[in-house]
RNA sequence: GCGGGUGUGGCGGAAUUGGUAGACGCAGCGGACUCAAAAUCCGCCUCUGGCAACAGAUUGUCGGUUCGAGUCCGACCACCCGUACCA
């Protein structure tokens, strides 16, 4: 073998090697373990990122170590492929969305190939195939007609000069992006699938999802916000004090009822648009409201306004307690009834409303040192406490006075106990052209139509310009026009196209299976599903997770598919992260353009600036595919796996890959010595090989690859020392089989020279011997009140009188000691003895 | 604003889940080999004081529980992710 471990022949061979033989093609029929190993698919954006190579470089190791463990592994490819930059792209270059997708889809695929990972591409598909999103379609019409789907509605980012309507990205500081108006809110008629039927069933399934970090659950929970509280009437009154109906509101707190002074409702509440129909004052307050986006951080931050309508309720427990009304741009008509109740003592969002509007503020909960009425703290008390000032409900806890106040409503017949999900409808309407079409025709006798089955996929027509802002699909001169299916008279197709969330809710099914006829075969599909490791970045843990949970379980509901979770084991990791650079008057610099700490086309000095994950605008992106060409994939790979812990950021830097590199070659020299064929033992090495065998065996399998590294780090360094014996032989055999899965390329190139049979993709993990993981000496570490102060080797399993009587003897703990008797002596078996003096 | 997370040497991190803090790697320093360099190999490497033995300090900050805290509890600080039309 040559000195040289020569990674872009040994690449390309071995890439060749497993193509062909179709090495990593999975098979339905297998009767072996079968495994689903899937990272999140990648949307084609151009060109693979690091974040992309680290992502799928630990799905990959996974699936290489389980094919070693005997199963059969299913570990897929694809791409996320519609959405808005292809748009975008299409509107600054002139380019069509669908060529600019499948162009960078080839590039990426080549990119990806390069790396060496044990894909199946046999099962490759894009969402924008229209045998992937017809087949998308025939879902929807079946959560059609399961009563799943519903049109009504919904306030989107409108842009007043472009006329067109914005993602939130595409709004900053409440301007559009291109036009720089200032951005207003709309309402459209859109669609919604019915997520929130089952917001209980999502709530109590991630219960069963111990395989999913803690963090994406208590997220996903306090998401999906289930809270009991009471909804309940007051009277409404008019200024003359006149009844004008009731007004319905939602409370989590109806333990501080007597706290309320004001109620307020939503400016697109019916009251607020029943009094606005006659009073120009209340019209240009609702106008106002319209100002601004519509993200929840946006409405949460900006300024609490109100509007006295001059209207009272009539609080429930005091008839003559007249409460005003307000509308108030804080209130949304999404979440319970648009309508609250104010307790500006005990919520801190009612605290600076009735500070603005100089409202009574009214202590009703106890925090333990004040009581009286007065409310004089500079912020609203949320904790718990006693209720006080209150009535009847005087002397009671937080929650035996909700109980109460839930059972006196329900007497009374004015209110009652609810459960309310903070969890909204999902809108899956887009008004724009790159996305799956919604399959519903508008007949103006027969109304929303579905596409009848025979007539999909409805495929988005080609010839689309892009010229003006708006939809394309909206002012195709022939697209849209239709006959109806029901009546035959003309009718529209539905412009608006599926939120792309909808295309990567069941993509894990379709790989799984993937007949012509329709979207998957319920018996294969449920051969692999639910997918046993789902890898990705944590910014999903709410969004994309959540929706294909649902998807999953209303295929389930429709009777499709016997699986209610889709991701059982679920691995968020970390982003990759650079140095940002910045020149002498500010602008960002990428690291190419920098040469020890000059600017080369300007020789200025650079500042470097801080660590962040690599993204275009910063300039800090490192481009893999040059570094694969000068390192190649192993040296990639293994840089990808080292140090960091998977779900932590990962700093890319030329040191950490050099050093990658530096030990890809000792381990081309350590693993191609064929060993002397000495028959010697040695028994220490033999442990520790096992050892780390167990060790990174669990770290895999842990994801903790880091800790991987470490284990065959050590394994090399006591192979490297040890002499020549049978042992050391087997250790390396050992060495090159645990490091297969992570540098699979130069493992295959060792393998064949070694006269290995067949692939070492399809060899077993090596074997370990329990008995080789015992020790039977032990250190023991001994201190004086807590202190370290001497360690003793001692046989394993001593006992305890001995541990103690030779710590005590300890010449150190004799000279701590000082002669002093020890109070009290703490003796943890195999591990320490603390002497307390 | 709200929800979630992270914080340990010069750097990335490890720590048997309450029991010897700093494994392993990177960088650095010293040495070997070489005409020289690269590569490789050997050694040192938390900080402070000390020639040393050794002593003291140390896991974002402050406080608490415990024989013993990186780990548990409370308060705070900084940064990151998400916030429903970015994917």
């Amino acid at each position: 073998m040559s000195q040289r471990f020569n990674a872009l022949s040994a690449d390309a061979r071995w890439q060749r090697v497993w193509d062909e033989r179709r090495t990593f093609a999975a098979d339905d029929h297998s009767n072996k373990p079968k495994s689903y190993v899937l990272e999140m698919f990648p949307y084609p954006s151009g060109r693979i990122h690091m974040g992309h190579v680290r992502n799928y470089t630990m799905g990959d190791v996974l699936a290489r170590f389980r094919r070693m463990n005997g199963m059969e592994v299913l570990h897929p490819m694809g791409w996320d492929a519609f959405g808005m930059p292809a748009e975008n792209a299409a509107m600054e270059k002139g380019v069509h969305p669908g060529g600019w997708t499948r162009d960078n889809i080839a590039t990426m695929k080549a990119q990806l190939k390069r790396l060496g990972f044990a894909l199946d591409w046999t099962r490759e598909f894009a969402t924008c195939d229209p045998e992937y999103y017809g087949h998308e379609q025939a879902l929807f019409l079946k959560f059609y007609e399961a009563g799943l789907v519903y049109r009504r509605e919904s306030a989107v980012n409108w842009d007043p000069v472009d006329m067109t309507v914005l993602a939130n990205e595409q709004v900053i500081d409440g301007r559009g992006w291109r036009s720089g108006a200032l951005v207003e809110k709309r309402k459209l008629n859109q669609w919604f699938l019915k997520i929130t039927a089952f917001a209980e069933d999502l709530l109590s399934g991630l219960g069963e999802l111990k395989d999913w970090p803690e963090k994406v659950r208590l997220m996903q929970e306090n998401w999906i916000g289930k809270s009991q509280g009471l909804t309940f009437r007051f009277a409404l009154n008019d200024a003359a004090g006149t009844n004008e109906g009731v007004v319905e509101v939602y409370t989590t707190r109806p333990d501080t009822i007597f706290g309320a002074s004001f109620v307020a409702v939503a400016a697109d509440h019916p009251i607020a648009q029943a009094i606005a129909a006659n009073d120009a004052a209340v019209q240009a307050f609702i106008e106002d409201c319209k100002r601004g986006g519509t993200t929840a951080a946006e409405l949460e931050t900006q300024e609490k306004k109100g509007f006295d309508t001059g209207l009272t309720a009539t609080h429930p427990f005091d008839p003559f307690q007249q409460l005003p009304v307000y509308i108030a741009n804080f209130v949304l008509m999404d979440y319970g009834v648009g309508a609250v109740f104010g307790v500006p003592a005990h919520d801190q969002r009612d605290f600076e409303f009735a500070t603005k509007y100089q409202l009574p503020i009214r202590r009703v909960v106890s925090d333990g040192a004040k009581d009286a009425p007065e409310f004089d703290d500079a912020e609203a008390y949320t904790g718990p406490g006693i209720l006080v000032n209150s009535h009847f409900l005087d002397g009671m806890d937080v929650e035996d006075a909700k109980r109460e106040v839930i059972t006196r409503a329900e007497a009374g017949g004015w209110g009652e106990g609810t459960t309310v999900f903070r969890l909204r409808d999902w809108g899956i309407s887009r008004q724009r052209y790159w996305g799956t079409p919604i399959p519903i025709m508008h007949c103006d006798g027969c109304g929303a139509v579905p596409v009848p089955t025979a007539q999909l996929p409805v495929k988005l027509p080609e010839d689309v310009s892009f010229a003006i802002p708006g939809n394309p699909l909206d002012r195709h001169p022939t697209w849209k026009h239709v006959d109806c299916p029901s009546c035959g008279k003309p009718a529209v197709r539905e412009t608006d196209t599926l939120d792309t969330f909808a295309d990567s809710s069941w993509y894990f099914i379709r790989f799984a299976s993937q007949p012509d006829d329709k979207p998957f075969d319920k018996a294969v599909a449920e051969q692999w599903l639910p997918v046993g490791q789902y890898i990705g970045g944590v910014e999903h843990a709410i969004l994309h997770l959540l929706y294909a949970r649902f998807w999953t379980r209303a295929l389930q509901h429709i009777g499709m598919l016997d699986v209610a979770e889709p991701f059982a084991g679920l691995f968020t990791q970390g982003m990759v992260t650079h140095e940002t650079y910045k020149s002498s008057d500010g602008r960002w610099l990428s690291p190419g353009e920098i040469e020890n700490g000059i600017e080369v086309s300007t020789g200025q000095p650079v500042t470097v600036g801080r660590i962040e994950k690599m993204s275009k605008s910063k300039k800090n992106t490192i481009d893999p595919e040059p570094i694969v060409d000068q390192y190649g994939a192993d040296a990639v790979r293994w840089f990808m796996l080292s140090d960091s812990p998977p779900e932590r950021d990962l700093e890319w830097s030329e040191n950490g890959i050099e050093g990658a590199w530096r030990f890809i070659q000792r381990l081309w020299r350590l693993v191609g010595d064929q060993g002397g064929g000495d028959a010697g033992e040695d028994i220490a090495l033999r442990k520790v090989a096992h050892r780390t065998v167990k060790g990174v065996a669990e770290a895999i399998e842990g994801l903790q690859f880091n800790k991987a590294v470490a284990l065959i780090y050590t394994l090399a360094n006591a192979v490297e020392k040890a002499q020549p014996s049978g042992d050391r032989d087997a250790a390396l055999a050992t060495l090159l089989r645990i490091v297969a899965p992570m540098v699979p390329h130069l493992a295959e190139e060792v393998w064949a020279a070694r006269g290995g049979e067949g692939l070492i993709a399809d060899v077993a993990w090596p074997a370990v011997d329990q008995a080789m993981l015992v020790d039977d000496e032990v250190t023991i570490a001994v201190q004086v009140n807590g202190k370290l102060r001497d360690t003793l080797l001692m046989p394993k399993g001593v006992a305890k009188d001995v541990a103690e009587a030779q710590a005590l003897a300890s010449e150190k703990v004799i000279r701590v000691l000082e002669g002093k008797a020890p109070k009290k002596v703490i003796v943890v078996p195999d591990r320490l003895v603390n002497i307390v003096a």
